[in-house]
DNA sequence: ACTAAATACATTGATATCAATAGAAATGAA
DNA sequence: TTCATTTCTATTGATATCAATGTATTTAGT
C-alpha cells in the first residue's frame, strides 16, 4: 500500500550511461580542474585563460559577442571581468560609438601573464589530445559544437 | 620599441578552435541551460536532476562515491545537497557503520519530484539526440568518458 | 592498547553561473 | 521630434565550483 512513486533502479542506470548532459558537466569538471592546475602558476583559471584569449583582437569587441563565443551568459561575463580588471589585465571602456556598450581589451600586463600561460595550454592541450583515440579530438569537437 | 609580449592573432584562433576544454565548458553550459530550462516546472536544475537520480539506489550511498560518480570536489556536493535538505527531498544521515561518513537517500517527496522530471528529460534529452549525426550521441559519450 | 597516518566530511573564501530585474542609450514609428 | 520599443549592460540573489583548512573517526603499525 505504498503511495510512494518509485523509479526503478534499472531507469536510473538508463540515465545515468546515457545522460549527455550528465557527461558534459562531469567531463567540464574533470577538464576545468586539470586546466585549473596546470594553469594555477600562471594565476589564472581554464576561463580566466579562455576569456583572455578571447579578448586577443586587432580591435577591442564588446561584451555581447565576447559572451557569445564563450556561450555564457551576459552577467556571467559581467561577473568574470570583475577580478580581471582588478588585476589590470583586462581594460573595460565604454563604447564612444554607442554609449551603452563597453568594450573590452586585454592591458600590456594582461598579454605578458597570457603569453606566460600560452606554453601551458599547449603543453597540456597535447597531454589530453594524446590520450584521445586516433582523431578522437576533432570528432569529439564537432560533436560537442552541434550541442552548442 | 614595444616591450609588450604580443600573441598574434591567428594563434588566438587556433585556441579557440582547437581547445577541448572551452568547447567542452562551452557545451556544459549550454546543455545546463536547456535542462534547466526544460525542467524548471519540475522544480529542479540539471545537476540536481543528476544528483537526485544518482541517489536513487537500493542502498543509500556515503558522499564520497556520488562525488566521484559525478566527478565533482567533495565540498560541492556537501553545499550542492544542502538546498535539497532544505526542499525535504534528501536526506543524510550519519552512517552508523562509520561515523565519519554520511548516507544519503532520496526522501518520498524527493522521488516524487524525480519521478515527475523523468518524462522532461526523456523528451529532452531524445530532442538534442536527434539533432546528432547518425551514431553521434554513443560515440561523443565514449569521447567524455575518455577525458575524465 | 597506543599512536601516527589515512580517510570522510564540513567550513570558509573566492570565483562562476544564471534568472529576474532595472537602468541607460539607441532605434524606429508616428 | 516624440515616445514606445529594443538593445546593452549592471545589480541582486541563489546555487555551483573548488582550494585551503579544520575536525572527527577509522585504520595500521608497534
Amino acid at each position: 500500500m505504498s503511495n510512494s512513486i518509485e523509479i526503478p533502479f534499472s531507469t536510473t542506470l538508463m540515465v545515468r550511461d546515457t545522460c549527455l548532459c550528465l557527461h558534459v558537466q562531469r567531463a567540464a569538471r574533470a577538464l576545468a580542474r586539470l586546466f585549473d592546475d596546470a594553469l594555477r602558476p600562471a594565476g589564472l583559471t581554464n576561463g580566466q585563460f579562455s576569456l583572455m584569449m578571447s579578448l586577443n583582437r586587432p580591435e577591442p569587441p564588446p561584451m555581447g559577442p565576447v559572451a557569445a563565443l564563450l556561450a555564457m551568459d551576459q552577467t556571467t561575463l559581467t561577473a568574470a571581468l570583475k577580478p580581471l580588471q582588478r588585476k589590470g589585465w583586462v581594460k573595460v571602456m565604454e563604447n564612444p560609438r554607442d554609449r551603452r556598450g563597453r568594450l573590452l581589451s586585454l592591458t600590456t600586463e594582461g598579454k605578458a601573464v597570457l603569453a606566460k600561460a600560452l606554453p601551458i595550454w599547449q603543453s597540456t592541450h597535447a597531454m589530453i589530445d594524446g590520450n584521445l583515440p586516433e582523431g578522437g579530438a576533432a570528432r569529439l569537437r564537432q560533436d560537442l559544437q552541434a550541442l552548442s
